[in-house]
DNA sequence: GATGATCATACTTTAAAGGTATTAATCGGT
DNA sequence: ACCGATTAATACCTTTAAAGTATGATCATC
């Protein structure tokens, strides 16, 4: 059976005249009468009773009718389904982000990607960047996001932001006083450091960026991830640079400061990774979004709302 | 789109191998390519990534590999639902009765065949004589009950049951005291006659037994059905000659007596009819139920239970 | 870099759908 | 009661499309 077969049947049981279905499916009527033939065959089922003005439905051909329209209205939505599917416009995608970078421009960036593609379904998965890496690899997701990324070549990095760096500190450190604090004044304060994860990372950017202004930092203390480092610093360990999205964590006594006299490199990145590979037209949709939020998401405008 | 498409792709995402899902389909593996190649095209999606050791489903073409399976269990419903209906298992039985007379034997047949046939659904509708021919003509019933039925040429009748006549009297009656009543006894005594339907009738009937008996009956009273017929014979309007299966109508003070001295042919008739160029399955279903059920509702049968 | 596996392409064969002409059966109208 | 119109069925031919065979291109693996 074919859903030729189905088709032709519609039409002949709608008219209740061979001929005129013919015509109306723009085939002769011979041809017809055969294919009907056959499908009753192949059911080894009288669908139609033949009369001299024209066919007429058997019981069972009446709810072979009502089966065929059922069944060609699921065709027609699998079709149509899929082919949303195929536009990206219907699906899901796995993103993989990492616990406390993700503020601000990522929400900001899903929320518009939801919007113009309701119909697929965003699942986030926390993960570090060595685990967003193996879980491209294995598809497990199809995008993440993370931080100061060393190029891959199966992996593509794009950049989706770029923050400054500023100094958190508690309100009672001395650095509190001033407005903003000059980069080198940075020698002679001990500093928290996060986080110890995969190289490279923002230590060793705060690193490089000490030697480039001359000084060997006095580390206070090495943490894993900012949280911990802001709250140390609010406890009054030291101070700790942070990506400025950061002020998002309003800690209690912790204050936030501008930097002076950093170089254009200072900023820190927040990079959209994917394989390089991969075609899928969900993830076009989504680099396609990041595209068009480009100038909403670079330095600056993501503290703007 | 074609079933066929359907089942070749099924057939590659499960084996994730078009050359392998080739051998599975017993056919080569480039026309299977090229009709995958040809559903993606029509569909406009890529369902599959090829590599170089098989294929892989995209996000698409696992949706619509969900949708294929689910239209191959929707077609295999409706191809069964229809030769279950070809086979008259399945559907509907209007069946015409008519009030008064419907009585044992037809409520035996009707179960006996919905035991049979448990999912074709029976739908009973009271209607006279006339009204079921016209019913049968409409196909608005497949098949009706009546008794008397003259021969008509697009209507079939098939005997069902015979049944002997008894006369119903009240217990007041002088023949109450007898165990039988000859016949011929019911010259001198009036007769309540039923019913004033359409000819040939049960009351022609009485009257030809008559007067192949050799007297004119006393009329006591003609009316339309046999419980008023019944009724007044119990209030002694006159003694009322009824088929055996009224017995069943156990009103108070009303006795029954079986008749001697009458002809074979005094025996009264229940019938099915149905329209004589009905080929339903349905309906050849059902007349072989009334061929199994054949002893059963024979004359005397009708009373054994 | 050779080998084996896999999908894609080119070309031929085969099967099946579609077309034309005609027949058979039935109904309505004269 | 016959004739014409209408309809489905059949016979035969044409065209389309699916299946087969042979071969090429690509990539992973040893």
């Amino acid at each position: 059976m074919d859903l030729r077969h189905l088709r032709y049947f519609i039409a002949v049981a709608e008219e209740q005249n061979i001929g005129r279905a013919a015509t109306r499916l723009h085939i002769s009527q011979p041809p017809l009468t055969r294919q009907i033939q056959q499908l009753e065959e192949e059911l080894g089922v009288r669908l139609l009773n033949r009369t001299p003005r024209g066919v007429e439905l058997t019981q069972a051909g009446a709810l072979f009718l009502d089966e065929a329209r059922n069944i060609r209205a699921v065709v027609e939505q699998a079709t149509e389904r899929t082919q949303r599917a195929g536009q990206g416009k219907l699906g899901r995608l796995d993103v993989g982000i990492f616990g406390t970078a993700i503020l601000d421009a990522i929400p900001k960036l899903l929320l518009a990607f939801r919007r113009s593609y309701p119909e697929v379904k965003i699942v986030l998965h926390t993960m570090n960047k060595g685990e967003q890496i193996e879980a491209l690899r294995q598809r497990r997701i199809t995008v993440g996001f993370n931080r100061m990324l060393a190029p891959l070549p199966d992996i593509t990095t794009r950049l989706v932001a770029n923050e400054r760096l500023l100094l958190a500190m508690s309100h009672t450190s001395p650095l509190a006083a001033q407005e903003s604090v000059p980069f080198p004044a940075l020698r002679d304060h001990p500093l928290v450091l996060f986080p110890t994860g995969a190289r490279p990372n923002f230590i060793d950017k705060v690193m490089t960026l000490c030697h480039e202004a001359g000084f060997e930092p006095l580390v206070s203390q090495e943490v894993s991830d900012a949280i911990t480092g802001v709250a140390l610093a609010a406890g009054g360990f030291g101070v700790c640079l942070v990506p400025e999205s950061t002020t998002s964590l309003a800690l209690p006594g912790v204050i936030y400061k501008p930097l002076t006299g950093l170089p254009d490199h200072a900023q820190v990145d927040l990079s959209c990774i994917y394989r390089s590979d991969d075609q899928s037209p969900i993830l076009e949709a989504f680099l396609g979004t990041i595209e068009q939020m480009r100038s909403t998401l670079q330095s600056g405008a993501a503290l703007t709302e």
